[in-house]
DNA sequence: CTGGGGAAGGGGCCC
DNA sequence: CGGGCCCCTTCCCCA
């Protein structure tokens, strides 16, 4: 599956308004909220609340059997699944035409692909990192007993159907942004996007006047004001806010080493 | 070049 | 079983 952060961006207003956010008076309720801050949909011309279709739309739980190979060795059944190439084949057209995140490819594909999942990435480094994770998962899904249910769309396996589904959304891209068109896996990945529109930042630092619309990025923010960071290079002790950044940190040669 | 922010993906867990 | 959320991770972009 093409990974739309891969991409480049194509939104146009990058940098959202921060003084409309500094006005929140109490800055750890926005951080604690006491229900999770959901972003207000857009309505009106701005499209419907139905921005992420409800699951029984778009999201048809009768094409999941064309959509994953249950491989239990009790029943083989190789005439249950309807014709799986086709079915991908017309889904992935499908993707090819809007549901996609990504814009129409004027790129050229990333040459790096991954063995197991058929991910590409643009350098070998970025392959290499992927595919420590992917060895991980494999082992992580079949330590021994083989996994139930495999995706139609790539190789990766599950072994529970409602692992499979939630993966299959990522294929299918059922929640669509109605203000750009831009698809996501789930709603909640929806409702992040969303803010990227609406500037909504409920997530506020308590040491800064920084909000954020994404948690975790407030949790990495957090950790710049931070004298030693989570992230420790082994070599020379150095610490880092993100794991990417020590990881950058290494691939450029610690000084130390 | 480096650090940090923004945006997004996905597995796991809980209800 | 499905939806929602948490958490971690990744990559791009920019100052």
């Amino acid at each position: 599956m093409p990974r739309s952060f891969l991409v480049k961006k194509y939104f146009t207003s990058k940098k959202p308004n921060y003084s409309e956010l500094e006005s929140q008076a109490d800055p750890f309720s926005a951080i604690v909220p006491e229900r999770y801050p959901l972003a207000e949909l857009p309505t009106g011309e701005n499209g419907s609340s139905e921005s992420c279709y409800p699951s029984g739309l778009v999201w048809n739980v009768g094409l999941l059997p064309a959509l994953y190979t249950p491989v239990s060795p009790i029943t083989p059944s190789p005439s249950g699944p309807l014709d799986l190439s086709s079915q991908s084949s017309s889904s992935s057209s499908e993707e090819d035409e809007g549901r996609t995140s990504d814009p129409p490819s004027p790129e050229p594909a990333d040459c790096f692909q991954c063995s197991r999942c058929s991910k590409s990435y643009s350098s070998p480094a970025a392959l290499s990192r992927h595919q420590l994770s992917c060895s991980r998962e494999d082992e992580r899904v079949a330590p021994g007993a083989r996994p139930a249910f495999r995706c139609k769309h790539c190789p990766k396996e599950y072994n529970s159907l409602g692992a499979l589904k939630m993966h299959i959304r990522s294929h299918t891209l059922p929640c669509v942004c109605t203000t750009c068109g831009k698809a996501f896996s789930r709603p909640w990945l929806l409702r992040g996007h969303i803010r990227t529109h609406t500037g909504e930042r409920p997530f506020s630092c308590p040491h800064c006047s920084r909000a954020f619309a994404d948690r975790s990025n407030l949790r990495a923010h957090l950790q710049t004001h931070s004298e030693v960071k989570k992230y420790q290079c082994g070599t020379c002790s150095r610490t880092f806010s993100r794991m990417s950044l020590l990881h950058k940190h290494n691939l450029t040669g610690c000084s130390s080493a």
